[in-house]
Formats: structure tokens, sequence, C-alpha cells
DNA sequence: CCCATGTCAGTATTACTGACATTG
DNA sequence: CCAATGTCAGTAGTACTGACATGG
């Protein structure tokens, strides 16, 4: 009788809101509203800020490569890079000699609106997992892996 | 030294992809990529096929509910409405004698649309939930409201 | 030839702010 | 008066499809 979970049901619940998507997209609309807040004062948006974190990491990624990182279509990464280009947060060569992708580096100004973005949604991030029982936050990270996973993300 | 735990850092780790905030958003994206795949062969989008489930389990809410309800802005759920209504898919009433809020109901073709379009969802709703160990569903669910009650979600 | 890439174009959906009238 | 609501207007960000050229 270790096995019977009486309290899940075969079938998803009669009730949306107890279902993994709807907990799953609540958690995602609290975060992408916090941080819109926050990165709104910093003059950038969720993706933008996404872009820069990325480039900080890894420099020199392409376009599609930093799309496929914030998750988002070539085209709108496209739109997102060039609007930080105008912005002059970040370089790109015209031309390359070697292939077709070109490298995105952050410029000076790039990495000092990164900085000063960063503790904000560091802040966010620390109150998300400051909510969390500490031993859960492994198992967490692994269940979202898990889903992202089987759904092909 | 036995539970210093070495690997989780102070503060967030350097690489951004193993903090909580980018998994949210990539099991998130994951989800959001699947059901859009699936409801667009319904002829829905994803914030009209929560629109209907809404409408289905607690008819009559209105459109400040619903938007509420499917954490989207009053004004948005305006236009997700409106489609919805064009489409047949709902009626609402255009006055009300007690009040303001008018109260929306699913039609015929609407709760039709829903049925076909609720399978393939329930399929997704399954594909991650089987992706998890059984034993933690409960404690993820419980760890996604914290996180979005953390945020003011 | 195949495939990934960068880019352009056009359109659609959603979100935002601000505003205003109405109702309780 | 105040809070919540429905709605309109305008703008912006993102996504989509389709298309095309280029490079490996």
């Amino acid at each position: 009788m270790e096995d019977r979970k009486p309290v899940a049901p075969p079938h998803p619940a009669e009730d949306i809101t107890e279902h993994v998507g709807y907990r799953l997209k609540r958690a995602a609309a609290a975060l992408r509203g916090a941080m819109d807040k926050a990165l709104r004062e910093h003059g950038l948006t969720v993706p933008q800020y996404a872009c820069l974190e990325l480039l900080d990491q890894r420099p020199g990624l392409s376009n599609a490569e930093l799309a496929r990182g914030a998750f988002v279509t070539r085209q709108s990464m496209n739109v997102v890079l060039r609007g930080l280009q105008d912005a002059g947060l970040i370089s790109r060569p015209a031309t390359t000699d070697h292939g077709r992708a070109l490298p995105a580096h952050l410029t000076a100004r790039g990495r000092e609106r990164l900085d000063a973005a960063r503790s904000a949604v560091y802040a966010i991030e620390r109150t998300m997992v400051d909510a969390l029982p500490q031993r859960r936050l492994a198992a967490l990270l692994a269940d979202l892996d898990r889903m992202a996973e089987a759904l092909g993300g």
C-alpha cells in the first residue's frame, strides 16, 4: 500500500489551476512581471537583458546561438540585437572572413548597463530561491529540466 | 565538511543557465511552444485556450477575472475575448442590470472546440508529469506556488 | 545538394500606458 | 469620493511565415 497515491487522480484534475502547466505559467508570469518592472528602470527588456547576460558569459555568440539561448526565434533575436546595437550596448562586425555567423560582443557601455541591471535581477532570483526550502532547490532545477527536455525544449 | 554544499555558491552562479529563473523560463518556453503547436491545429492560441478552460470551469467570469486567471492584462484579455466572440466560441451580454461586469459563457461551438483542443493539451501535460519522479509532483507544485507568491504573482 | 545562418518583409498576437465613463 | 470594471486609443515588443542569398 505504498504507492496508491490516493490524492493524485489518474487523469488531469478537473480544476486546471491544479495542473503543472498552469502553475508553471503562473510562476513564469510572476517572474516575467518582476523582471519587466525591474529592468524598465534600466532601459532594458527581458530578452535584451538575457542577451547581454549570454554575451557576457560567452562572448562572440552569433544571432542564432543567442536566439536558442534566450528561447526566442532567430528573427526575434535579430530585432533584439539591432536594438542593442543601436543603443551602443553590443557590437558586431559587418563582415566575417570565416563563415556566415557574426560574433557579437558587449561594448563598454553594454557592460556597464548589464552590471547595473544585474543587481536588480539577482535580487529577484534571490527572492525566489529564498521562498523555497533550501533542500528543494536542486530537485526543482532537475524537475524543470526534465519537463523542458520531455517537451523538446 | 559533510554538508558545506561546495557546489552551491553563496551568490548566484556565474553561469546564468544554472539560475532558477533561467530554468523556469526554459521550461515555460518549452511548454508554450508545445501548446502553440498543438493548439494551432485547433485554431486556438494559448491565451484563447486558457480562457475557454477557465470559462468551462467557472461560467460567467468577467473580463477582468479572466485576465487575472490567465495572467494577462485586462486589455489583452479584452482582445482575446473579442476574438473568441467573433469566432462564436463564447457569448457575452451587451448589458447587465446588476453591475458593470459582463459574464461570459461558452457557446455550444466553444465547448466543442475546447473538447477537441483539450485532449491535445492534456497529452502535453501528461508528457511533463511523466518526465518527473512521481513523488515530486506535489512538491514541485508547491515550490512553483511559493516562488510565484514571493514575486507577488 | 544539403543545411545552418543572417536578413528582409509582412502580418498577427499580446502587452503596455494612459484615459474615460460607469457602477457599487 | 473611491475602487473596480469595461473599453478605446496608441505604441511597442515579440512571433510567425515565407523568402532569399551565402557559406561550409
